[in-house]
DNA sequence: CTGTTAGCGCCTTCAA
DNA sequence: TTGAAGGCGCTAACAG
């Protein structure tokens, strides 16, 4: 099905099809009866445009790409992706979606595969390491940043996490509840040598420890891990209880730790609230079922890829023109929600 | 950078440089000079093909689409997208991605989007119905379909997990370790009336009940629920046994249902595998992090993604020629491997 | 061995 | 108000 056979069908030429099916018409002072029948004509024969002539006429493909380096464990890209994809298919947009698992030379290859299909912009995302360096291949084309911090000083629209207002959070809401023993879980109690992976770490402990100076409360104890695990927060959290150290709040960096310091906790006696509380960070799948609920924040996934689709989608229709024109755009940050459950209680 | 640019830099037709570069210039005795004066252009002038253009002319886009009905909830599906994506990225080919949340509406647009983009084909992946109807814009491609039985007669290529070969290797597990009370949690003793949703549950269950008869067991009980979540598994386990009765094994037919049996048991005390054994299917993130680690069968996402992809890139290769005309092709059944970890005790 | 020509499907001046 | 013509970038006959 063509616009020429539409054309034909409707007994007009090939542009005036074209002007009324693209709403040209009224205008165009196209006649009532000619847009009738071309109209009609459409619906009959099930004419549907090919983007590709579009696309190669117009310059603009209504396509975006997303590029992550996630691998086979994280359970964070899947949702990312899926926000994005919803985001745009509101617009009108369709999105390629590749992974690099890390691989530079597979990114390379994915980026000009999506530049070559004439993409309108594309979106990197990571899950790994969140300090990194941006590939050539990205500025050929419209790009938003997402949960990546770029080390080279080009600017670029981003979009994160708001890890430090999360952490503040949690802080704030220990100290409020009446918890003044708190242990950190999975970072030891300096930013600057937190966690090498990823910006979490540095920036929860950083917002959680402004709180703390706020309100005049001491940490305890702070454990660092390399590996944010469940045996991990089992192990460390069996050091906390060993060491003898009073505790009414454990702040764990995420769930899986969390999880581990559940069993710890579950294999000695210790009742989660009524002992001990547990907080937590990401909100992964099992967070609810564990028994009691844990209270997390949600590490916000999918509103990531949503909001950095979005931010892509303005970019481009906003044109090309102002790129790199105006002053260095703030990063989009996007909150992490409390999920409130069970496991922290109120010592007021 | 245009072909033509290309063509003038290197002093020839940009027929020419198009012959070489698509590698055909021996075939068609382009001399060696020219050859090297075109690749080199290309070379310099950083040229790349427009696949729009390409697409246009050649009536392939060398561009898949990937259909899921999935929802927020489901981790299962981005498993699935990805095995997809790896495998059609490893054969040059770029995957659009669209999820319908099992709206039937969305899945006409997403059909229609790419549709209109020339994807060469699609798969239609499910997370949820796995028994449905194929809608009508499937067929104006090729099509593959993923967990998906069809309710209309039509021949597509099906790739499935092979749930009863699954769930008879569990029976044969449990009996081949010797354990005598078994207990099904999650599912009746009737493949007919099993779980609403998904084959699963009846395929699982028929895999396992033929097992038994044939090694002339007999279930202690079977317990059905709609919803397989742990507090599903906990509330079930629990009747179990509260209902005085022995037994040696739990076979859940979920991880989450485990989960739930896991602290049913841990809440009296019953230490597995020491005292029962735990047997599940899916392999969910947290199966290898509880404690005793779960032994389950893993439902293979990424597999059932990759051979999926596979199957579609076979199916357009091998020409659209053969569509609907050689004998009903047998679904390509994909295996679920067994992680064997530390909640099933050898009792022979 | 290489260049010319035509056309994939669409949009957009420009003339009529 | 409508139609004819040209071109987006590429490939494939067909001449030379």
């Amino acid at each position: 099905m063509t616009l020429s056979q539409v054309a034909k069908e409707a007994g007009v030429a090939a542009s005036t099809a074209s002007l009324v099916l693209a709403g040209r018409a009224d205008e165009l002072r196209i006649s009532a009866t000619a847009q009738e029948r071309v109209r009609d004509a459409a619906r009959r024969l099930g004419y549907r445009p090919n983007a590709l002539s579009t696309g190669l006429r117009t310059g603009t493909t209504r396509t975006l790409g997303f590029v992550s380096d996630s691998v086979a464990s994280s359970q964070l890209a899947g949702e990312m992706i899926r926000g994005a994809i919803e985001s745009a298919r509101a617009r009108g947009y369709m999105v390629f979606v590749g992974e690099t698992a890390g691989d530079a030379h597979l990114e390379r290859d994915l980026l000009d595969a999506m530049f070559d299909r004439q993409v309108d912009g594309v979106v990197l995302a990571t899950m790994m390491t969140h300090a990194r360096a941006i590939p050539v291949e990205a500025t050929r084309m419209p790009t938003v940043l997402l949960n990546i911090e770029p080390t080279d000083d080009a600017d670029y629209v981003r979009v994160l996490p708001d890890e430090v207002a999360a952490g503040a959070d949690a802080a704030r809401l220990l100290v409020d509840s009446g918890h003044r023993r708190i242990h950190l879980i999975g970072v030891g109690d300096d930013p600057a040598t937190a966690h090498p992976f990823g910006l979490a770490a540095a920036q929860r402990l950083r917002g959680a420890l402004t709180v703390f100076a706020e309100t005049g409360q001491q940490i305890v104890s702070a454990r660092p891990t390399v590996q944010w695990l469940p045996p991990e927060g089992f192990r460390l959290v069996s050091e906390v209880l060993d060491s003898g150290a009073e505790v009414d709040a454990l702040l764990c960096l995420n769930d899986r730790l969390a999880m581990g310091a559940y069993q710890a906790l579950q294999e000695r006696g210790v009742r989660v609230p009524d002992d001990v509380s547990v907080l937590s960070f990401d909100d992964t799948s099992f967070a609810r079922w564990l028994r009691p609920g844990l209270t997390t924040f949600a590490f916000p996934q999918r509103a990531l890829g949503r909001a950095a689709a979005d931010e892509l989608i303005d970019l481009i229709e906003r044109g090309a023109a102002t790129v790199g024109s105006s002053a260095p755009t703030a990063a989009h940050l996007v909150p992490l929600p409390l999920r409130l459950r069970a496991s922290v209680a109120d010592r007021t």
